[in-house]
RNA sequence: GGCGAGAUAGCUCAGUUGGCUAGAGCAUACGGUUCAUACCCGUAGUGUCGAGGGUUCGAAUCCCCCUCUCGCUACCA
C-alpha cells in the first residue's frame, strides 16, 4: 500500500537580510511537523526557500556594490546555513530565481492574462519603496507608509491587476465549508469580515517602477510583482506546469498539506494564493496556519532597538537541539512567544540538564555500577512498574493528537511528563537501597531495564523535536531505533545490551550571571559596530521625487504658526487638533503626531505650516492645512520651529 | 469608528455543555533522598477567577454595564 502523502511549506524567506531567531522558528517548526510525518509513516515533502526579486533588493544589491544576483546568492546561501545548522530537514530549497520558477511564472501569468483574469491598467497611489507596497492616501498613516512609517512617494504606473472579485464568492464558500483551513480559527473571521465580506479590490500584479524581478515575456517593461512570484513557489518547487505538463511529482503532492507562515500574511496565504489557484483550476491546500510571534522581552525585535537575536549565536551559548527545544516548546499557538538570555538559561538549566540529562545520566551510572552496564530485564515486577509503563506506553497517542492540531509545545510537554514519571519512578524503587541487598539482585536489574526502556521510549518520540539528542541518548544506551509503531509497547529494549561506560553530559547546566556577562561583551562589541556604522553614514535616503517647477513651489504657502491650542482627536489614535495662530487668523489643523508630541507640549511653539491645502475632514475633524515635520528612521517625528524667534504669520521662502 | 479576542496564584497559562474544598508548570518555603549534572521526589500554600449589577438552588463559566489590554480593519493633508 502507497503511504499517505504530505506536503508541508514554510514562508520563503526574503533575501533582504540575515534572518532572526523569529524567521528562524518558523523553519524550525516546520521541521518538526515534518519530522513527525515522516516518523510516523507519511511520504513526507518539505519545502522551503527564499524570495529574491524586488526593488528593496536591487537597492540593498546597489548599496553593496554588487549584482543583484550575487546579492542574493550570498543571503539565500546565509539563510540555507542556518536552515542547515538548526537541522531543518527540508527536502527542497526553492528559489524565486531558480530558471524554472521563472519561466513557470511567466507561464502562469501569460495564462491568467489569456483567460482574462488579470488585466492592464494604471495603478496610482504612495508607493513605499522598503515595503514595495503601493497604498492609497487613505491607507497611510501619518502620511507614510502603514508598515513601516517611512515617507512614501506618489507614484503612477502602468500595470497589470488580477480580478480578485471574480473568484471571492467561491472563496467565501471555501472558507465557510473548511473550518479547518485557517488556523488559528480567529483569524478566519478577521480575513472574512475585513476583506472578503466587504469586497475584494483587484491586487496589482505587476510593476515597472524596478527590474530586479521576473519579466513579464509579452510586455517586457513590467515585472511580475511579488505575490504571483513568491506564493507560486510552492507549486512550481514540485514541478507544476501550466500547459499541462506538470511532473508526477507535482501529480503526487499537490495540494499541499500545510502551509506554515507568519501571522502577518495570513491575508495573502489566505484570499490571493486561493484565488489564484482557482484561476489556474488547481486545488486549494488543506490548511494555513499563520504561527505567531516570538517577541524579544521588550518588544519585537528590531535592528534599531539593537535586540535582535540571530540563531547561530544562540547556538553558540547553548547548542542546536537546546534552541529547537526552547523556540518549539516557548511558542504558544495563539499568542506571540517572548525569549529573553536569561529565560533561555532557566529552561535549559530545569527541564534539559535536570530532568532529561540527569535521568539519563543517573541510569546509566547505576547501571554500570550496579551491573557493569549491562541491562536485562529478569521478569521480577511490582505493582509500581505498571503506572511507569502505563505512562510510557500512553504517551505516544498523546504526543500523536497534540501533533494533530499542531500544538507542537504541548506535544513536547507530553514527552517530559515521560521523563519526570521515570524521575520519580527511581524514587519509589530507590535502586541503591536495593544495591545493598544481594538477594534483591533481580529486583534491582528490573528496575533499570525498565528506566532504560522508559528512557528508549521518549528519547524516541523526541526525534522530531531534537533529533541530535535522541542519536545521542539511543547511542548512550546503546539502544536501536525503532519504528513509531512500537512506540507504544514497552519491553523491546534488547535484554543483556550494554550501555556506554562513560555517560556523556547531554546538557550542561549554565549560569545565568556568566550567561549574561558573556552576552554583554557580545552587544558592546556589537555597539561599536554599529556606531563605526552610524558614523559612517547617519543619514536616510528617500525616493527622489519628480522634479517641480519654480512655480509649482511657489504655488504653495508656507508660514510660521504659532499653537495656541491642542487638544487629542477622541476618535483617533494618531492625531491631535491643533489651533494655529498665523497672522491674525488661527486656523484648525489636524496631525497624525500623537505619537511623539503631547497637546499641552505643543502649546506655544511656533512651527512651519503649509498654509494653503486644501482643508479636509480627518476623523471628522476639519483641517486647513498641514503642519510640517522631519521624521527619523524609527518614525520618531520633529516639528519644524525657526531658529530665530519669528512672529506667527512670518513667511517661509 | 467597525469586527473580534482577552483580563484567573509572584510569573506563563488551563479551566469542556454553569455543579462538589478553582487547577498545571515555573518561582518560593519546608520535608525526604543520595544513583545522578547542588540533582531528584514529596508537601505546603497564597487567588475578592478585572469592577459592578442581574438570572439561578448554585456562576470563573450565562446576561447587562463599566474599566483596561490586545489583534485585524477604517479614518489619519
Amino acid at each position: 500500500m502507497d503511504k499517505k502523502k504530505y506536503y508541508i511549506t514554510t514562508a520563503i524567506a526574503y533575501t533582504s537580510g540575515k534572518p532572526h531567531i523569529g524567521n528562524t522558528y518558523e523553519a524550525v517548526l516546520a521541521d518538526s511537523i515534518a519530522r513527525f510525518k515522516r516518523q510516523q509513516g507519511y511520504d513526507v515533502f518539505f519545502q522551503t526557500g527564499t524570495d529574491e526579486h524586488g526593488q528593496k533588493i536591487e537597492l540593498k544589491a546597489e548599496e553593496a556594490g554588487v549584482s543583484c544576483k550575487e546579492f542574493v546568492d550570498k543571503v539565500s546561501g546565509e539563510i540555507r546555513d542556518i536552515w542547515d545548522l538548526m537541522g531543518t530537514s527540508y527536502d527542497k530549497f526553492i528559489r524565486t530565481t531558480d530558471d524554472y520558477h521563472e519561466k513557470q511564472v511567466q507561464k502562469i501569468f501569460k495564462k491568467l492574462y489569456d483567460q482574462g483574469d488579470i488585466y492592464k491598467g494604471y495603478y496610482e497611489g504612495l508607493y513605499c519603496t522598503p515595503c514595495e507596497s503601493f497604498f492609497t492616501e487613505s491607507q497611510l498613516v501619518d502620511g507614510k507608509c502603514p508598515d513601516c512609517g517611512r515617507p512614501v512617494t506618489p507614484a503612477k504606473e502602468e500595470a497589470y491587476f488580477f480580478r480578485m472579485s471574480k473568484y471571492a464568492p467561491k472563496l467565501i464558500e471555501y472558507i465557510n465549508e473548511h473550518p479547518e483551513f485557517i488556523q488559528p480559527v480567529s483569524r478566519k473571521n478577521e480575513m472574512m469580515n475585513n476583506f472578503l465580506l466587504p469586497g475584494l479590490q483587484d491586487l496589482c500584479v505587476s510593476r515597472t517602477s524596478f527590474k530586479w524581478g521576473i519579466p513579464v515575456d509579452f510586455d517586457p517593461k513590467h515585472v511580475v510583482y511579488v505575490w504571483l512570484d513568491a506564493l507560486t513557489n510552492y507549486i512550481t518547487g514540485i514541478g507544476y506546469d501550466c500547459d499541462g505538463n506538470s511532473t508526477e511529482q507535482f501529480e503526487k503532492y499537490w495540494p499541499a498539506d500545510l502551509h506554515l507562515i507568519g501571522k502577518d500574511i495570513i491575508r495573502f496565504h489566505t484570499i490571493y494564493w486561493p484565488i489564484f489557484l482557482m484561476a489556474l483550476g488547481l486545488p486549494l491546500p488543506k490548511q494555513v496556519f499563520g504561527h505567531p510571534w516570538l517577541l524579544q522581552g521588550d518588544g519585537k525585535m528590531s535592528k534599531s532597538k539593537g535586540n535582535v537575536l540571530y540563531a547561530d549565536q544562540l547556538v553558540d551559548f547553548f547548542g542546536v537541539d537546546a534552541v529547537r527545544y526552547f523556540v518549539l516548546h516557548e511558542m504558544p499557538f495563539e499568542n506571540d512567544g517572548v525569549i529573553t538570555w536569561e529565560l533561555m538559561v532557566e529552561r535549559l538549566n530545569s527541564e534539559l540538564a535536570n530532568t532529561l540529562g540527569n535521568l539519563v545520566n543517573r541510569t546509566i551510572s547505576m547501571s554500570n555500577k550496579y551491573f557493569g552496564g549491562v541491562v536485562k530485564s529478569t521478569g521480577v515486577t511490582e505493582p509500581v512498574d505498571g503506572e511507569l509503563k502505563g505512562v510510557v506506553q500512553g504517551t505516544k497517542a498523546k504526543v500523536a493528537a497534540k501533533m494533530e492540531d499542531l500544538r507542537v509545545a504541548d506535544a513536547i510537554t507530553e514527552i517530559f511528563t515521560l521523563f519526570k514519571r521515570c524521575n520519580k519512578y527511581i524514587d519509589e524503587t530507590m535502586p541503591w537501597a536495593l544495591a545493598k541487598d544481594e538477594e534483591k539482585k533481580d529486583r534491582l536489574a528490573e528496575v533499570l531495564y525498565n528506566l532504560v526502556e522508559g528512557i528508549c521510549v521518549g528519547a524516541s518520540l523526541l526525534e522530531s523535536f531534537m533529533p541530535d539528542t535522541t542519536r545521542k541518548i539511543l547511542a548512550q544506551l546503546n539502544a536501536p531505533g525503532r519504528t513509531y509503531e512500537d512506540l507504544d509497547s514497552f519491553g523491546l529494549y534488547p535484554s543483556g545490551n550494554k550501555v556506554t561506560e562513560k555517560p556523556e553530559i547531554l546538557f550542561a547546566r549554565l549560569d545565568v550571571k556568566e550567561v549574561m556577562e558573556k552576552v554583554e561583551a557580545m552587544r558592546a562589541g556589537e555597539a561599536e559596530e554599529e556606531e563605526a556604522k552610524e558614523e559612517e553614514a547617519p543619514v536616510i535616503d528617500i525616493d527622489a521625487k519628480p522634479e517641480v517647477t519654480f512655480e509649482d513651489f511657489m504655488k504653495m504657502q508656507f508660514q510660521v504658526g504659532e499653537i495656541i491650542a491642542c487638544e487629542e482627536v477622541k476618535k483617533s489614535k494618531k492625531l491631535l487638533c491643533s489651533q494655529v495662530k498665523i497672522g491674525s487668523q488661527v486656523k484648525q489643523i489636524v496631525s497624525g503626531i500623537k505619537s511623539n508630541y503631547k497637546p499641552e507640549d505643543m502649546v506655544g511653539k511656533k512651527v512651519m505650516v503649509l498654509v494653503n491645502l486644501k482643508p479636509a475632514k480627518l476623523a471628522g475633524v476639519l483641517s486647513e492645512g498641514m503642519i510640517l515635520c522631519a521624521e527619523g528612521l524609527d518614525g520618531e517625528l520633529a516639528l519644524m520651529t525657526p531658529d530665530k524667534d519669528m512672529p506667527a504669520g512670518a513667511e517661509i521662502c
